[in-house]
RNA sequence: GCAGUAAACUGUUUUAUCGCUCCUGUUAUAUAACAGGAGAGGAAAGUCCGGACAACACAGGGCACCAUACUUUCGAAAGAAAGAUGUUCGUGAGAGCAUAGAAGCGGAGAAGAAAAUAACUGCCUGUUGAAGUGUAGGAGGAUGGGUAAACCCGCCUUCGAUAAAGCUUCGGUUGGUAAAGGUGAGAAGGUGGGGUAAGAGCCCACCAGUUCUGAUGGUGACAUUAGAAGCUGUCCGCCUUAUGGGUUGUAAGAUCACGUAUAUCAGCAGUUAAGGGCUGCCCGUCCGAUGCUGAGGGGUAGAUCGCACAGAUAAAUGAUAAAAACCCUGUUAGCGAUAUCGGGGUACAGAAUCCGGCUUACAGGUUUACUGCUUUU
RNA sequence: UGACCCAUGGUGUAAUGGCAGCACUUAUGGUUUUGGUCCAUACAGUCUAGGUUCGAGUCCUGGUGGGUCAG
């Protein structure tokens, strides 16, 4: 019970905030698409203070009103929560460390159940990898 | 009842599951758990104004430049409220816009004679040239009048020596004139009369405005009223007066870390020459050759503070589901009020240094005052 | 987040407040045996809503769209 009420959380080290870590992964990372999603990801090194650290982006050319952005990143990140436990079981086991970053592609802005459909397949994939 | 105007306020609520940021306390311990508390707006938006704050080593002055300009009150300032005058829109309640000064100077396309000095067409006086008319008188005529006739007066036709003055027309010239001149947004304030060679506020009456003086009301801008001055075109710019404005902006800036050697910085001595300084010019002021001492280039570009009784740094204040409330719309029942069952919608919009304004966006709802139309009494 | 700039035919670019031009493109015709070149003609425009003015591409205000700089 203590352990499935920890995997639903979602805390500030969770979020991938320096700045350079950020530039990193813009530059280097590999990517793929997944529905209205495109996926970002990167692995990391020993410094890091959680397994797996993510950010959520949306882009100001396609959604101009922070209103908007606001929402999208709300409802992404809401739908990795939920989902996440998998991942960060399978990555504790093999000692891993990734950094993640999911960009909003669609001009649409798309319903909870549609993104919460593409991040369980974004999230599948990356498991795939490793 | 319908439609509307102005001002003020409001801007969905509840439950379930999972979750976020900060603060305080306790426990373990340096990150977790638990408990308690706080956590977006009227515009947080646009970045259009003003200020706080910070930097530009350090006091300043003048000019230029920029902005503003009716009155009173409030305000640090921007601006606001209430009024004044003019103007536009609306049947109306009301709404929008504008507003310092006037001495001087400049400009106003096309059109029009001309945009204000004059000239041109035209009108008029004088003068000059040409042409015509025409005054004495004679003859004739009938359709005139005084009376019927004679006679007289008038009219018409024709002849007519001399030809000054006059009159008419045309041309030249000297002066006067702004009354008329198709236009234009705007044409010497308008109408009437007198006056004059012709004309003109040249003079007069009335009307419109301006300025000055007085009275009354108002804190005041102004309003009303009496008198005086013939003072009278519109718009724009320069200009004048008053007030305000140094520049750049939290990516300002401060601290620590990283990193390297003779650009630079600081102190002391020293020199008064170029040059320089985070708005242009002038003045002033300061720095300024070089030496010594200390820190130190092209490197590094990370973190913390700045930063808040909401507060981060790919940026918290939420997601999903259900119900209620309100609005729109359809079906069925009903004369109707309404009821039932479906469907759809619940705005604009998300703090990023902070305040005060302005502007723009906004589903719907509430209150107060008022207006127009209609109905009833 | 802060500071700033721009908008004229399909494209590029002019215009002192006074008739919106120029070049290329496109279309049509001519020239040529044909095509090109060349010549002639035509189409097509001031981002948007108000205001000032007799009259705005230009001046003023609000909005829309696009762009630049600063880590």
């Amino acid at each position: 019970m203590h352990a499935e009420k920890i995997s639903y959380c979602f805390r500030k080290q969770e979020h991938l905030c320096s700045k350079k870590q950020i530039d990193l992964l813009f530059s280097k990372a590999k990517s793929f698409n997944s529905g209205c999603l495109r996926v970002l990801f990167i692995t990391g090194n020993d410094n890091m203070s959680f397994p797996i650290q993510v950010l959520f982006s949306v882009s100001k050319k396609r959604f101009s009103r922070a209103v908007d952005r606001n929402r999208i990143k709300r409802k992404m990140r809401e739908a990795y929560r939920l989902n996440k436990a998998e991942l960060y079981n399978i990555f504790k086991e093999k000692r891993l460390f990734i950094q993640v970053g999911f960009l909003y592609v669609s001009d649409e802005i798309n319903s909870y159940k549609i993104i919460e459909r593409d991040m369980i397949k974004a999230l599948g994939k990356i498991i795939s990898f490793f």
